[in-house]
RNA sequence: GGAAGUUUAGCUCAGCUGGGAGAGCAUUUGCCUUACAAGCAAAGGGUCAUAGGUUCGAGUCCUAUAACUUCCACCA
């Protein structure tokens, strides 16, 4: 037997382990026909990205989910990837090109792809090699990238059907525009915020009148846009304008005075200056009015030629410039301060444009309806439930889905369009002659999808659809997708209708959603906040087994949680005690096999065995219900309360005495249990638990592929357990009356018990006597036998007296009987109450009155013996 | 303006289908007891946000209220 080290150092082996796991393809899912597949999507992360705590606990979640499932016996498929995450990767490239002194319009289209490839393959695996420091037992073989050959023939595939059902669509619409970013966005991909400005009165002189029409507007640069204003038709104030024009200022148009329902009569001056090219509601009023449109900014947020004097000016300047020129002609009628929501880009964070543009969406309605039925109709369930009502709430409110972004790292958008006949060709196959005319002037479609696009397609993509791939076959449907509750609108709800329309089938039957990880102090980590802890800084000092339990405990599905280095702590403090009880067994084992013999049992085996069947039973459960922190709880509780501090110390006898028979029972009970809770541990924490599974003796194989412990019933042994519970409050208020009379631990103390349960104590003596701290125990039939000066405690099994001589003090001692009396009285006063409530004995189930009964009984036994324990002394 | 969540011990949080309030950390006391001081033993500490309701019985279910958090929303 190799010799484990006296400490746990996660160092010694993390690594080591990793490696043995991939040489021998232990990760590698294999489509076996008697097996039952289980397949978990991992959401990939951008190839921008650096592993933070949020990826950190999402991918423990799905390590423990897939390590328990393979345990089981299912045949696990956790397909990794990544996600090249157009936009911020697109990003990143430009800004490395200005530090370069360069654009990206001077490098062209294709030599800026190139550097994009580039950069994925230098920085794109980075998180991936992150990953793999956590333990993730992913299938690496299968690895897929959103813009691999096998997902883009994917993404294409899709769009085209899409496209021909007219569920993708081109059109000029209002959209979400960033000026820095240069592209288009969808609604989700705006971040609003409450931001500080004004509100302008700015005054519209009426047509061939003296009157003047106040207007109030947030955006005074948009009034160069304007081509109607617009009153709520009832609004007496101006019924008699409605028909007229004003002459708009500055730009001097003559612009129609409409009554519309979208006023609100009482908000601002009752009057709306409409600038249709600029503002989605303004967008809504122009379509009902046949009003035109007209754009007065750029693609990068500086007025055009339709802004007049004020072309060329940057949006911002522009704001000044119309207010000062406002003024200056007497039309400011005044300024307000007004805060209001302002839309900006998840990305760069300015401000966005909304603008009229031409653009591809998808047309929500139609996949948003069976896609909200699917989650009725519980063919795919939300962990916790709750979130059911979130995703709801987003499909029934949705927008058509803008997916063009005037962007060149992406899925460059499969349509050409016939330069002579200006025919639209969207086919799976390149066009190379327009199909109308004939022409082979085609152009393709400069844009690019939104990433989530082919994001959206993940969870069947990478198995190879639309192809029918055997992995298709076998592990699509895949069973539970692991994400925060953060990208359910990104993600989950558009892969939902996605699968649902391109396979006919949801793509996972559980969500199981996280919150977030917050720092000490409940911030939101984020790189700008400065406020973020490193992952690998933290497996560099604790391992990463301590920081995936500490991220697993005390964590309830769905809600944020704090990372405190003081839970690592913890968690380590938990490992180091697993490591040094198995260092105990195993030493003690001296390398030889023990068998299970169940006749041979002793009350304490019978116990701690009742004690692991329960706790299979409940982890077990609670795993197959996502509830990972309630497992883990329940294991960690027992393996360090029960096992640890009870059953290991309540060996020490028969493992440090003569009598070989009752060592090795001792030991067999030692080993079986340690074997199986390393089993139910090695799905929370893998690495240490399979290298001390390395240590077991008669082992063959990893615990990875070992299979997960099952309940036996027959080792349940219930009664047998609850009696033992009757040792172990005797041992405790042993200790408790020492410590009570500052009586020195290492004293030993004699005991004198008054008691029923005779052979159940003989049966244990030993271990009493050296749990305990006692030299001798003797059974009597009174506390007088016991002598004068004796302190005395009832527990469940027995009377204890003992005779502690000079550290007893009678005042101290009366006065914590008379303490213990108040109590047992409360308790007997509570259980009176309720069975004197003869509504609670008629309704209450029987189990519930005869407990309660024969708690009454046990209390009033216990008050009679203290009481003439009092009287005594 | 909608929607969701949170409110339990000094701190951070568990508490599944309603049946005598739990953990970790912190605190107090005593222990280097031959696996472990990253430890052991003992102890203190909670009208489970508030007010009603349902029930024999409510931290748990219902209704209001308050505070905080988050998401969504076009009032110019």
């Amino acid at each position: 037997m190799k010799e484990m080290h006296t400490t746990y150092d996660p160092k010694d082996f993390e690594d080591r382990l990793y490696a043995d796991w991939m040489k021998h393809n232990c990760f590698r899912a294999e489509i076996d026909p008697k097996k039952v597949p289980f397949t978990i999507m991992m959401p990939p992360p951008n190839i921008t990205g650096q592993l933070h705590m949020g990826h950190a606990m999402d991918e423990t979640m799905q390590d423990t989910v897939a390590r328990f499932k393979r345990m089981q016996g299912y045949s696990v498929l956790w397909l990794p990837g990544t996600d090249h995450a157009s936009l911020a990767t697109e990003h990143k490239i430009v800004e490395a090109l200005r530090e370069e002194g360069t654009t990206k319009e001077s490098l062209g289209r294709e030599e800026f792809l190139r550097r994009a490839w580039a950069w994925k393959e230098k920085y794109g695996g980075r998180i991936i090699e992150q990953l793999k420091k956590l333990g993730s037992s992913c299938d690496w073989s299968r690895l897929a990238f959103t813009m691999d050959a096998r997902c883009s023939r994917a993404v294409r595939e899709a769009f085209v059907n899409l496209y021909h059902k007219g569920l993708v669509y081109r059109g000029s619409r209002i959209i979400n525009w960033c000026p820095d970013c240069r592209t288009a966005l969808s609604d989700e991909e705006v971040e609003h915020t409450e931001d500080a400005g004004n509100f302008w009165h700015f005054a519209y002189p009426v047509k061939d009148s003296e009157e003047k029409l106040v207007v109030a507007t947030t955006r005074p640069e948009t009034m160069l846009g304007d081509t109607a204003v617009a009153v709520h038709p009832g609004d007496k104030r101006y019924a008699g304008l409605v028909g007229k024009t004003v002459i708009l200022p500055l730009v001097g148009r003559e612009i129609p005075i409409v009554a519309d329902e979208y006023v609100d009569p009482a908000f601002g001056t009752g009057a709306v200056k409409i600038t249709p090219s600029h503002d989605p509601n303004d967008f809504e009023v122009g379509l009902r009015h046949n009003l035109p449109m007209i754009r007065v900014m750029n693609d990068d947020g500086t007025m055009n030629e339709n802004a007049g004097e004020f072309c060329g000016l940057d949006r911002y300047e522009a704001r000044k410039a119309v207010v000062a020129a406002m003024k200056e002609r007497g039309l400011l009628v005044k300024i307000e301060p007004h805060t209001h929501n302002v839309g900006h880009c998840h990305r760069c964070h300015s401000a966005v444009e909304p603008l009229v543009s031409k653009q591809w969406f998808v047309k929500m309605a139609p996949l948003a309806k069976p896609a909200i039925e699917a989650v009725v109709k519980n063919k795919t369930k939300f962990t916790p439930d709750r979130f059911a009502k979130i995703y709801f709430n987003w499909l029934e409110n949705i927008r058509d889905w803008c997916i063009s972004r005037q962007l060149w790292w992406g899925h460059r958008i499969p349509v050409w369009y016939c330069e002579d006949c200006g025919e639209t060709i969207c086919e799976k196959e390149d066009p190379s002659v327009c199909p109308k005319c004939g022409s082979a002037h085609l152009k393709q479609e400069e844009d690019c999808l939104d990433t989530w696009f082919s994001s959206a397609l993940w969870p069947f993509s990478t198995l190879g659809w639309p192809e029918k791939t055997p992995d298709l076959d076998y592990f699509y449907p895949t069973d539970v997708l692991v994400t925060g509750y953060d990208i359910i609108p990104f993600w989950v709800m558009r892969m939902m209708f996605s699968g649902i329309e391109h396979t006919e089938k949801v793509p996972f039957r559980d969500v199981l959603i996280h919150g977030l990880v917050r720092d000490e102090k409940g911030k939101k980590m984020s790189k700008s906040a400065g406020n973020g802890i490193d992952p690998l800084e933290i497996i560099e000092k604790y391992g990463a087994d301590s920081l995936r339990l500490s991220l697993l405990t005390g964590v309830a599905p769905g809600n944020d949680t704090r990372f405190t280095t003081a839970k690592v702590e913890w968690a380590r403090n938990f490992i180091n005690k697993l490591w040094n009880a198995s260092r105990f067994v195993l030493m003690n084992a001296e390398g030889a096999e023990a068998e299970l013999n169940k006749r041979k049992f002793t009350p304490a085996d019978r116990w701690i065995i009742s004690r692991l069947m329960a706790t299979i039973r409940e982890v077990t459960l609670s795993l197959q219900k996502y509830d990972l922190g309630i497992a883990a709880d329940k294991l960690t509780d027992f393996v360090w309360s029960d096992f640890c501090d009870w059953y290991v110390e309540l060996t020490k006898p028969a493992l440090y005495g003569d009598d070989p028979e009752k060592k090795r029972g001792a030991l067999g009970v030692l080993l079986f249990v340690l074997d199986s809770v390393l089993r139910l541990l090695h799905p929370f924490i893998p690495f240490v638990t399979e290298e001390i599974y390395g240590y077991l003796p008669g082992k063959r194989g990893r615990i990875i592929t070992a299979d997960y412990p099952r309940y036996d019933s027959k080792l349940s042994y219930k009664k047998e357990a609850a009696a033992f519970e009757g040792i172990i409050g005797l041992i405790k208020a042993v200790r408790a009356i020492k410590v009570s009379v500052n009586c020195p631990p290492a004293k030993k103390v004699n005991l004198y018990l008054e008691t029923e349960a005779k052979a159940l104590i003989t049966a244990n003596r030993n271990s009493i006597l050296r749990l305990a701290g006692a030299s001798d125990i003797g059974f009597v039939e009174s506390g007088a036998e016991a002598g004068e000066k004796t302190v005395s405690q009832v527990t469940e099994i027995a009377h204890i007296f003992i005779p502690l001589g000079e550290l007893v003090n009678l005042e101290e001692e009366r006065a914590r009987l008379r303490k213990e009396l108040d109590r047992v009285i409360g308790e007997i006063a509570r259980a009176e109450g309720k069975l004197s409530n003869k509504s609670f004995v008629a309704k209450a189930p029987k189990k519930l009155v005869d407990d309660e009964r024969a708690k009454r009984e046990k209390y009033l036994d216990m008050k009679e013996r203290i009481e003439h324990q009092l009287e005594s002394l």
